[in-house]
DNA sequence: ATGATGGTTTAGAATCATTCTTGGTTACAA
DNA sequence: TTGTAACCAAGAATGATTCTAAACCATCAT
């Protein structure tokens, strides 16, 4: 048991102000999810902690990961048609570079701009703008 | 039977540089495709397909959609969690906004600043690199 | 014509990620 | 203690997509 770390810290916070349970789950989800760079799917996740809890479902890793995208502590991703889910510990506005042959998500700084990323050779991006169409913004609401 | 448009045309000779029979269902895909700005998904094509062709199967709707993508013809994209794969006849680079409320899919040209989408309140952008890593790099191949 | 070949379609089964349901467990308060 | 609500495990269900097997159809050689 070594000394949590401040993102640790930090998520199991954000748990407390979303008024959910520091349940022994999801601890283990924040822990192996928080400081991990590489994007990983749920199994990925889940064949992780079945190792130290070995009744661990996995339909609670879908629900924790849920439960922590919700207090803020992380965000999934869907970025390949093929590929399911990936999960994000960086919740700070941030782009991604997908590699075409080995599937790898690197994460990308906002201040970077496109040519800047080094190690990348890029080939095409994809931009998606989130908001309120015209329609729905005339119609109001939350 | 109308004159037909210069896109279906161009679609059409599409399929044959990639020595695709042009059969009647693909035909009418696309017909169906060709001319759509709203990003339709395989079933709402399906849908409209099925009247005209009430023989069509929905597997075959996939197979064509996917062999006019391998000529070149549409793009799929994965936009939204929940949501299903939808088709875009734009080739072209271009970017979208995807309504919160609706799920509205926009064309936003490639031309054009986030702070120029007039009529589409953003709230957040998200931003894919698709290409290779360093070691798939170093690795080299084709 | 006849038959072989190969691409295409159909219908339904299979797959696979994700979500739902059910019944039991835990935390915690009255 | 008893009650209540959150939580979890296990497996069933869902839904989009892909696969399979058999039928279909155009083309081509006999
Ligand atoms: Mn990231
Ligand atoms: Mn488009
Ligand atoms: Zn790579
Ligand atoms: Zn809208």
């Amino acid at each position: 048991m070594r000394r949590p770390s401040a993102r640790v810290n930090a998520a199991l916070a954000a748990l407390d102000r979303a008024e959910l349970r520091k349940t022994p789950q999801r601890i283990a989800v924040v822990h192996a999810l928080v400081d991990d760079t590489s994007h990983p799917t749920a199994q990925q996740i889940f064949d992780r902690l079945r190792r130290q809890m070995p009744t661990m479902s996995f339909a609670t890793v879908y629900n924790t990961l849920a439960a922590l995208e919700r207090a803020g502590v992380c965000r999934s991703l869907r970025l390949s048609h093929d590929d399911s889910a990936r999960f994000d510990p960086m919740v700070e506005p941030h782009d991604h570079a997908v590699c075409d042959r080995c599937g790898r998500v690197l994460d990308v700084p906002r201040a970077r701009e496109r040519a800047e990323i080094q190690e990348f050779r890029v080939r095409a991006v994809e931009r998606v703008y989130r908001g309120e169409c015209q329609q729905c913004q005339s119609i109001g609401g939350s």
